[in-house]
DNA sequence: ATGTTTGCCTAAGAGAATTAGGCAAGTGTT
DNA sequence: AACACTTGCCTAATTCTCTTAGGCAAACAT
């Protein structure tokens, strides 16, 4: 009985790389024993059961995009920064849809905390700070933000833009131009 | 053996009831022969699978919010209208949240055509035409208003807002007051 | 070499999806 | 009212996934 040299940093890894293959939804622990040649009952030694490994893919693409959007902002600041950090949640999604998907899991609070979900919270936070904002606006922002992106990443996702004029690429920048037009400008009272 | 009168139609009403109570997801033929107190295999007489159900009930909850939008928006333009639609799209997710989960299955491109997706996007466009935009803004404008709804609805399901001040309404109002004044504005160039 | 840990196994049982084939409750004809 | 006919719901069987329990041997420590 050859030991494959299983751990729980592999199988998460490879849980990723099968989202993105196959689509978040699809990722079950057979399909991952599977591609491991290793009997289903293995896997649990290293994961608890199915959900556990679907709340770890989702915590480990929460931290690696969180990472590349840490790396997007270095030396940025206004317009810069936050062009560049909506590019990374656009490239992410486009380049690992399954572990995009695994990262709008809705996690248990405690897995939440644990997350990067509050790092993604902060950087957002940072590049409002680029713009002049009251402190109520700023949160108003941070949300505004979010739910641009994530949604127009879905819509994307889901072929929305696919078969229409103009292509996405120039609504993207459209839509990212008007938002720092809107931060910037003062509110007509 | 008393006949209970399935229908293909009541067993997606009822699939949509499900879906709201249990989440999408959770959405099962067994689950939803059990509410009927009827065996499994019954259920294939009038839908064809799992799968089957699934779009059937995303196309119906696509028609209803769709009908929804369209009693919304019946005299009414501009920033009024713009408010009216995008409160019935937050209205039905809060209402009806296995059912807006539904609406954004991903569909094959022949269920997607003989969905009411086609309404949905012929309304935004009536919207936009409230504001005076050229024709390539105005595409740019349908997709924004599409992210943005999709995408805040999307996160306040998930819990995104309910832990922290200010509260979600607030953000809400906020965010379609920037909207309606950033389509006012012509563009800065 | 020896004992301990532990990685991967077999076995077994439950729930979900799907297909094939059967009987009786309805429906329509005469 | 009796006829066949359609069809709604059934039983039965197969496949697949998830999960737990318990076992053997490989890796590791000494």
């Amino acid at each position: 009985m050859a030991r494959v040299g299983l751990t729980t940093e592999r199988l998460v890894r490879a849980g990723a790389e099968l989202a993105d293959e196959v689509g978040f939804d699809q990722v079950t622990v057979s399909a991952l024993a599977r591609r491991f040649d290793v009997k289903v009952a293995s896997l649990y030694s290293h994961l608890k059961g199915s959900q556990d490994l679907r709340t770890r893919i989702a915590l480990f693409a929460l931290e690696e995009l969180a990472d590349r959007a840490a790396d997007a902002l270095a030396g940025r600041a206004g317009r810069d920064a936050l062009i560049a950090f909506a590019g990374v949640y656009r490239d992410y999604a486009r380049e690992h849809p399954g572990r995009y998907a695994a990262a709008r899991l809705r996690l248990d609070p405690e897995a939440a905390a644990a997350s990067a979900g509050g790092r993604h919270a902060r950087m957002t936070r940072a590049i409002l700070r680029g713009y002049d904002l009251t402190e109520p606006d700023q949160t108003h922002a941070v949300r505004l933000l979010g739910s641009v992106f994530h949604g127009y990443v879905s819509l994307e996702l889901a072929g929305g833009f696919s078969h229409s004029a103009p292509d996405s690429q120039e609504t993207w920048t459209w839509i990212l131009d008007r938002l720092d037009t809107m931060l910037r400008d003062r509110p007509p009272a």
